[in-house]
RNA sequence: GGCCCCGUCGUCUAGCCCGGUCCAGGACACCGCCCUUUCACGGCGGCGACGCGGGUUCAAAUCCCGCCGGGGUCACCA
């Protein structure tokens, strides 16, 4: 038997941004396509006119370039079995709708929401599993005019074959089983002829010779309807596999009420697309008991899914985080100024056609790249160079107030760094270490009351390095006005 | 509630299919120590799990049964 080509899609709605639940079943999609030299197809399931817009669509397309997720065929780049938005493949469900019509898989009902939703609330209270109860399936055309004539509009629903069980391989839970008794006649056109979700799925899968629709698991439930349709179409099935959700804290499905927030919102928060797609990638997916950094291109070559877990896996920002601050420190320090620059703009602490405050920032920023998470933290990590006036952290205050020798000590101190030729950090080291030996003082205690006059807090870059790049005459200014602090009362 | 799925450290997971090498390995977080002018980075160490109960077996995280727990789904949404 000849293999077929691997054909994935991801087929999100877009009545909402991408979140990261999403990014993750795309990033499967895209991770199996490539392993196996298949295509990865992006499709849009806008079949719900109410609840689709535009802007959500840009934002998935975005979201998914920014994760580097490209697809070879889909909206945007077209291919040969589209078009990929289903709002424009109408043509394709009402042609499908009237062979089955004819072919008697479809019938009309002329049951209204309504009154479904009432007999449904009798099953319930009766006990029974609420489901379509057939009312119209057999309606002969005199009675289907009958109720026409009433002002009824009818919905289409599919005819499921009586009495047969379903089956299918699921590609990482195995044999799944759902009993005829559990299925029912499901709506696959609303009155305006618009087709449902079911219905175009199947649809576009077979159109578009899907063979693998990975998902996740939340479609369990849809397969059979699937399949039903698949095999009504006359059409070789896909093969399945569903994969775990995404949970929040509470370990129930990854929402908003989780603060699940949207993809581009990692990106805002200045995590790198690398870093989030590593991280996505663990989530239920494994290489061995030890490696854990990849590459998107190292993902795609040892993606399989057979090392797909079956439970569900709880999105850890912090862990994201951690991750995020490892692939920071791979950078090159003109690498992280570059990537960081958008946040440094957004902030605004320099102008940036001054361009030694831009070598400045990028200086300070490579002093402190051990240390930054996000890139959303460049700006706050080195405005001090920038301020005009420090101001004093609370800890700052404490630690220049513990400077032995006070506004004295600290008016020596400017005093010392007025005097030195080469203000370079190892110079300076070696005068102010110099000046603590002189004084019969811990450098520490010299060093802790510099930095809080220097940038106003208790934490950043190694003294010298920062005194140095800071120059020698904001250093000898700061340090003189940091004197204010001792006249204070406190 | 019916049906379906899942169940190893707080979290992500390896191990389970092919029982012994697992008094369960790695990572995040947390704690301690080291490095060090602070924070951080890094290094070292610690805390910490096989949901419970039966059974099979010389031996069970691994196989079987039951229970319990969690989740998903039951639309003219996708």
């Amino acid at each position: 038997m000849v293999k077929k080509p691997v054909r994935v899609r991801f087929a999100p709605a877009p009545t909402g941004y991408l979140h990261v639940g999403g990014a993750r079943t795309a990033l499967f999609n895209y991770l199996f396509a490539r392993r196996h030299k298949g295509t990865f197809v992006l499709r849009v399931e806008d079949t719900d006119p109410a609840r689709s817009s535009e802007e959500f669509y840009a934002s998935i397309v975005e979201a998914l370039r920014w994760l580097g997720l490209e697809w070879e065929e889909g909206p945007e780049v077209g291919g040969k079995y589209g078009p990929y938005r289903q709002s424009e493949r109408r043509a394709v469900y009402d042609e499908a709708l009237t062979r089955m019509q004819e072919a008697g898989t479809a019938y009309e009902c002329f049951c209204t929401p309504e009154e479904l939703e009432a007999r449904r609330e009798e099953m319930r209270a009766a006990g029974e599993a609420p489901r379509y109860d057939g009312r119209c399936a057999e309606l002969s055309p005199e009675a289907r005019a009958g109720l026409r004539a009433q002002g009824r509009e009818p919905c289409l629903r599919f005819r499921m074959a009586a009495g047969a069980d379903l089956a299918y391989d699921d590609l990482i839970r195995g044999r799944v089983e759902i009993k005829a008794a559990e299925l029912d006649d499901f709506v696959i056109a609303r009155p305006d002829g618009s087709p449902t979700y079911n219905f175009v799925c199947a649809v576009d899968d077979a159109a578009m010779a899907i063979s693998h629709v990975i998902r996740g698991e939340d479609h369990i439930s849809n397969t059979p309807r699937q399949i039903a349709v698949y095999r009504a179409l006359g059409a070789d099935l896909p093969l399945f596999a569903h994969v775990p959700l995404l949970l929040g804290p509470d370990k129930s499905r990854l929402s908003k009420r989780h603060g699940a927030k949207s993809v581009l919102e990692y990106r805002e928060e200045g995590y790198l697309p690398e870093a989030f797609v590593n991280f996505l990638a663990l989530l239920g997916w494994s290489y061995d008991d030890e490696r854990e950094f990849f590459s998107l291109k190292e993902l795609t070559k040892h993606f399989s899914l057979e090392r797909v877990a079956k439970k569900g896996a709880v999105f850890d920002v912090e862990k994201l985080t951690w991750m995020n601050g490892t692939y920071l420190r791979k950078l090159s320090p003109e690498e992280l100024f570059e990537r960081a620059r958008p946040w440094l703009e957004a902030a605004n602490l320099f102008a940036w056609d001054d361009e030694a405050a831009v070598e400045v920032a990028r200086r300070a920023l490579a002093l402190e790249h051990e240390k930054i998470k996000t890139l959303a933290e460049a700006p706050s990590l080195i405005d001090f160079f920038f301020a005009e006036h420090v101001t004093y952290d609370e800890k700052a205050e404490k630690n220049l107030r513990k400077l032995p020798g006070g506004v004295d000590m600290l008016r020596d101190l400017a005093e010392v760094c007025a005097a030195l030729d080469d203000f370079s950090a190892a110079a300076l080291e070696k005068r102010i270490r110099a000046l603590a030996e002189e004084r019969d003082l811990g450098a520490g205690k010299i060093i802790h009351a510099m930095r809080a006059a220097l940038t106003g807090r208790a934490v950043g870059p190694s003294l010298f390095d920062l005194a140095a790049l800071l120059g020698q005459e904001r250093v000898v200014r700061r340090l003189a006005e940091a004197t204010a602090v001792f006249k204070k009362p406190g």
